[in-house]
DNA sequence: GAGAATCAACCTATCAGTAGGTAGGCCGTC
DNA sequence: GACGGCCTACCTACTGATAGGTTGATTCTC
């Protein structure tokens, strides 16, 4: 069947599904064998621990997000719009306000990752704030962004901003809350 | 013997230090009688479930935050002094960047929380975001801080800022990433 | 002696993970 | 084209550990 999700895939969208709203320590392998509708056995044959499944996840969870900004920095026409694309991702993840990015997810459970997964979790932090450096360098240049100050420092602020917004929704179970708290960012945008 | 921590005054600690590190689901009542030095039985005493624990905890936690920003407000000689201590409030939190406060360790588990935790959840952070917004109100009269916009919309975003700060220094296991999310807004505090 | 605090001993449910095996697809060789 | 060997995917059944929670007795304190 074309089109079809392999096990494994389907595994790997509950689990970070699960992670994202419930955290890591909130769910266990015989949750996502109930909802994929095979036997726990059978995850352990895919990530022989959960350790292995997180590890998988945060890898993805890079390259997909770093695919994603791209796409955005690609098809915006200027810095002010590919910031407004971010921000719409970021608050695309809340979901109902039940859910946040896996990023976000994580950081709270970091003390209950391995090594490897916390090095993962950080250098996609890394590579968003890089991502967003970028977009505050341009912003300089096309004057789409207002009040810029240096891209260095304005870049992991922004992060923390988008991060702590779906906090705050999802601790209120309200995604309107996310836009409240993006809203001063949001008006800086030209246009 | 004056001074002497009660148990319960101890169970509370060391659940409040628990969840900030590890999450709600992070932690067990075998840890924390381990870590008072007493059996799992006794903590049933004082907390029938490790729900009515958590609760307390936030609870708690809302006296403490509210009292501890008061005493910012009152003792600032103005509204930048006072938003350079909350950002200081916010960033011992961190301990060495394996912790984060109360509020935003939670928001990630608010899906394992009962309906009463979270809305002392969701009241906690409704009351912090209303004290932001004292300050950039006084803000507007002394001055002290620069680039304010709409003090509604400043509030809720430096809320954000401040809990995804902690966010990122706890991914990266480094208080210091804090300081680099939160050295924009830092700096826009006069003098 | 009453109430608060603590305990040992226990419960049931679930946790992550393992042991050992089955069913079926694919690939080579004769 | 039938056979053996090997693979992936999945299964049942189980392990030891731990989860949150209960019971009833004991000790401490006023």
């Amino acid at each position: 069947m074309v089109g079809m999700k392999t096990t494994r895939e389907t595994l790997l969208d509950l689990g970070e599904q699960a992670i994202r709203t419930r955290g890591f320590a909130g769910f266990s392998y015989a949750d996502l064998a109930r909802d994929a509708g095979i036997r726990k056995a059978s995850i352990h044959h895919h990530f022989p621990a959960k350790a292995d499944l997180g590890l998988v996840l945060v890898e993805r969870y890079a390259v997909d997000l770093a695919g994603a900004l791209d796409a955005i920095l690609d098809e915006a026409s200027g810095a002010g719009e590919a910031l407004r694309g971010a921000i719409a991702l970021y608050r695309d993840a809340l979901q109902d306000g039940t859910s946040a990015c896996l990023c976000a997810a994580l950081a709270t459970d970091t003390a209950l990752l391995d090594e490897a997964t916390r090095q993962a979790l950080k250098t996609t932090n890394d590579a968003t704030r890089d991502w967003f450096e970028r977009v505050y360098l341009k912003a300089k240049q096309d004057g789409s962004i207002e009040g810029i100050g240096d891209p260095a420092k304005e870049a992991p602020a922004t992060l923390a901003l988008l991060q702590g917004a779906q906090l705050l929704a999802k601790a209120a179970t309200s995604p309107e809350v996310f836009d409240e708290a993006t809203d001063s960012l949001s008006s800086r945008i030209s246009g």
